[in-house]
RNA sequence: GGACGGGUGGCAGAGUGGUCGAUUGCGCACGCUUGGAAAGCGUGUUUGCCGCAAGGCAACGAGGGUUCGAAUCCCUCCCCGUCCGCCA
């Protein structure tokens, strides 16, 4: 959510920043100066009419104490008391309407960002490896997953449907062993502290980091209970400390979790249907952070260089992506993507997307920083995947392949699968 | 799922219709005192909104209601505790 006080100051900047991100954005934003003059001028006219009514309150508790008539105060207050619920209907309704639109402006880009109008703007920052060569034809993962029996999409099906993976034996064990790596690679290298949250989320938490209400239709709901399935940790994370307010000297926060996570990917129908690239179920390991306002794009630097790190440790080929303006998420004011040569399917498969959201969800959350004069200010909260699951597995399937369709284990996992060297 | 008891400021804990945004204690900050510290004394110490300002409005789990006036009375919901039931 953008800052109201902000925008007042500074509205048509504020047009032209969204405008670099689309014309809807900037749309999205036009309804809200009208909306916002009609709050204040209730607001007021509401507040001077209480002030009436609570001096007059004042009296008639005084003449009563005194054993003294009031009831021609009663009588006149009685008119301005309907008058106030009346103007008070109206404020409260001016005020949804503003919050309703407000809520569905996405974040302003950071100066930083280029221009562009999607993903064929962005622009390559950094290349870490060279593309595994093959003597031989590299497969698919779905080819090299089902020789070697370790994924089973056919029967995922049909239990769940299409776009559903079931790993098994060594498949599954080599997951376990990523999530157990990464997990120990950001506890005890990079200073995360691990989380285990709930993954069924209320309205509350989802509105705060910003998929409701504009994205329900991404996210699977539950039928009987007002909950939805986490889209990713990065929800229950940080909405952990919605509604408070931290001391400086707490910060940063810094928290990694593993969870599953449940998109419908209702708007990709079609889109990379073979093997397990889009799945509705996949784990993840999530890096979050909330951070003073001031050290928040250091610290995005950081956080991308960790989960950088991930993929270095596994030996594998990868780039580092700034998104354009037109490609960023809602929320985002910036965003770096991590992606993985996977030479079977030949594409770049973005395994993290780094993003730096300033105020934006802490303003949603009402998540707050005391600063060392005692002023409060919206705290800022950064995310990444470090990494995402599904696509690390196809890159390791895909980058590690021999010609006889065995694959190898990469030397820093080996320890977490009782040394094994080759699945095959 | 059933029964009962609770939810008030950083914490503890008063307040059951009228100068209560809230007594008090602890904690914390600043000042005085001191060679320095402790103690003591004094002052201050929730948050949001409106307003150029003076100042005003709102908030006692959330939402509704009664009333001239609600932390206080009524209703609904949420959360916590205890006991019972069920269960991995």
């Amino acid at each position: 959510m953008l800052d109201l006080k902000h925008l007042r100051e500074n509205f048509d900047a504020a047009s032209t920043a969204l405008a670099r991100r689309s014309p809807e954005a900037a749309a999205a934003l036009a309804p809200i100066r009208d909306l916002d003059a009609r709050c204040r001028a209730l607001q007021i006219e509401v507040d001077a009419l209480k002030n009436h009514r609570n001096v007059a309150s004042k009296e008639v508790g005084a003449r009563k104490a005194k054993g003294q008539d009031a009831s021609a105060q009663i009588a006149a207050m009685k008119e301005v008391g309907e008058r106030i619920a009346s103007l008070d209907a109206q404020l409260r309704e001016a005020e949804a309407a503003r919050e309703e639109k407000l809520l569905f402006v996405p974040n302003l880009p950071h100066t930083s960002v280029p221009d562009g109008a999607g993903a064929e703007g962005n622009r390559e920052v950094r290349r870490w490896g060279a593309p595994a060569q093959f003597d031989f034809a590299p497969k698919p993962h779905w080819e090299l997953g089902e020789k070697l029996g370790i994924l089973d999409l056919p029967r995922a099906a049909k239990i769940s449907g299409s776009g559903f993976a079931c790993l098994r034996g060594a498949g599954a064990r080599l997951q376990r062993a990523l999530l157990d790596f990464m997990l120990d690679l950001h506890t005890k290298q990079h200073g995360y502290t691990e989380v285990w949250p709930p993954v069924l989320i209320n309205a509350k938490a989802m509105t705060g980091t910003g998929q409701l209400p504009k994205f329900a239709e991404d996210m699977y709901a539950l039928k009987d209970d007002p909950l939805w399935l986490a889209p990713t940790a990065e929800v229950p994370v940080t909405n952990l400390y919605r509604n408070e307010i931290l001391r400086i000297d707490q910060l940063p926060i810094k928290m990694c979790a593993w969870t599953p996570c449940f998109r419908r990917e209702a708007g990709a129908a079609g889109k990379d249907t073979r093997g397990m690239i889009r799945v509705h179920q996949f784990d993840k390991v999530e890096l979050v952070k909330i951070v003073a306002p001031d050290q928040s794009y250091e610290e995005h630097e950081s956080l991308v260089r960790d989960a950088e790190a991930v993929l270095q440790a596994l030996g594998l080929c990868y780039r580092v992506m700034l998104l354009c303006a037109g490609d960023l998420g809602f929320c985002a004011a910036k965003c770096y993507d991590l992606e993985i040569w996977c030479p079977g399917v030949n594409a770049w498969l973005e395994v993290s997307s780094c993003s730096n959201f300033e105020a934006f969800q802490a303003r949603r959350m009402n998540l707050r920083v005391k600063d060392a004069e005692g002023r409060n200010a919206m705290a800022h909260t950064l995310n990444g995947s470090g990494v995402a699951f599904a696509r690390l597995n196809i890159a390791l399937l895909e980058n590690y392949q021999r010609a006889d369709g065995g694959v190898v284990v990469p030397e820093a996992l080996r320890p977490y699968m009782d040394g094994l060297a080759e699945i095959r």
